[in-house]
DNA sequence: CGAAAATTTGACATGACTCAACTGGAGTGG
DNA sequence: CCACTCCAGTTGAGTCATGTCAAATTTTCG
């Protein structure tokens, strides 16, 4: 787990072993069993996550108590709600497991300590922190400029993970389609 | 021009005047008149801009040559190309000049050298990438699951300057709107 | 096994697009 | 400073992708 930690730091900036050991004591492990959330809407999230093994999904419930899925995440990726943890300010979003998942969580207080300690860290975060917002934004010009059937196949083609492990409602939701009519385009199968 | 980077500077973290001075004398400056490119579809994207004063568009021209804008930065807002600026691959987008615009210009090799000079100068990107992404994800949730005249009536409210500032049918090409749609959304002002 | 959840099916409605034509204003050059 | 052109914006007719709602069917899992 420590290992899974350092490799995956390892692969943006080089770190001594003794500030991954420093950044691994920071986190604490934490097991959720399906359905259970990390975050609930309204609070203000606290933590970032590094998931070990798992697959969650963030979402908004709006006024017609709809569930509308952004994102999902699954094994060595990082998640928080990144605007309630950086501003401080109650999450929109919940994250909730969709299968069994374990993390490493690191607390924004517990963070800030160790910036102030490892510099390098800042340069971790600055890098991972663009490649998620390139993550986005390839997101949008990938999927959302096309229509429901290339979106779909776009999607369990760019992340086949996604396809076999989450529900198909949920990846509806995520792509902004009825579940009637995915169930239509998959029907149709071109 | 100093001033007004640093003063931005400033509000992220606290650089000590030297350190200004390295970063400003690592920048140069340069004056764009209407429709020249700051960056062209294809190209590796060398530079992140700092406006001091104007009006840009980011756009990718598709298959049927049409211009698909998004995102506008209007003065005090940084620029670039992120995906192809972290990765130096082509770009898929061009950054266009809407108004004559005045910047100052960081490339990414003078970038990596001030990193090594200036440790908090990583604070300082990591900070407003996270911050980019936060406005990013804002996008998202407030335009983009919206119908066309919410996502329009959002948007100017939201930032009055562009619909002072920027020509509709470009607007309508950043809400995903047909031009004559948009036209339709304005008449039944309701 | 049985209940709840997920998926499919079908009828109907509509937001938004396409295409083509028209209008009006803003330059530009002679 | 007029005449012409060009481009942004508008209008309207017809169409289609996708949504809504309701019900039937299948799958999941306690």
């Amino acid at each position: 787990m420590r290992e899974k930690l350092k490799s995956y730091i390892n692969r943006y900036v080089k770190m001594e072993p003794y500030e991954i050991d420093l950044i691994f004591s920071s986190m604490s492990f934490k097991r959720y069993k399906r359905k259970e959330f990390l975050l609930k809407q309204d609070d203000v999230c606290e933590e970032r996550f590094f998931i070990i093994e798992g697959l969650v999904r963030s979402f908004t419930t709006d006024e017609n108590a709809t569930e509308n899925i952004n994102l999902f995440a699954i094994d060595n990726w990082w998640i928080t709600d990144i605007e309630s943890f950086v501003y401080q300010i109650p999450s929109n979003n919940s994250i909730q497991a969709i299968e069994e998942t374990t993390v490493l969580s690191l607390s924004k207080a517990d963070l800030e300590i160790l910036f102030t300690k490892i510099p390098k860290l800042e340069r971790f975060f600055r890098i991972i922190t663009e490649h998620t917002l390139v993550a986005f934004l390839r997101k949008d010009q990938i999927y959302m400029k096309k229509n429901s059937k290339e979106r779909y196949y776009g999607l369990i083609k760019g992340i086949p993970a996604f396809a076999q492990r989450v529900p198909q409602y949920m990846i509806a939701s995520y792509l902004d389609i009825t579940p009637e009519y995915l169930s239509e385009i998959r029907k149709n199968k071109n």
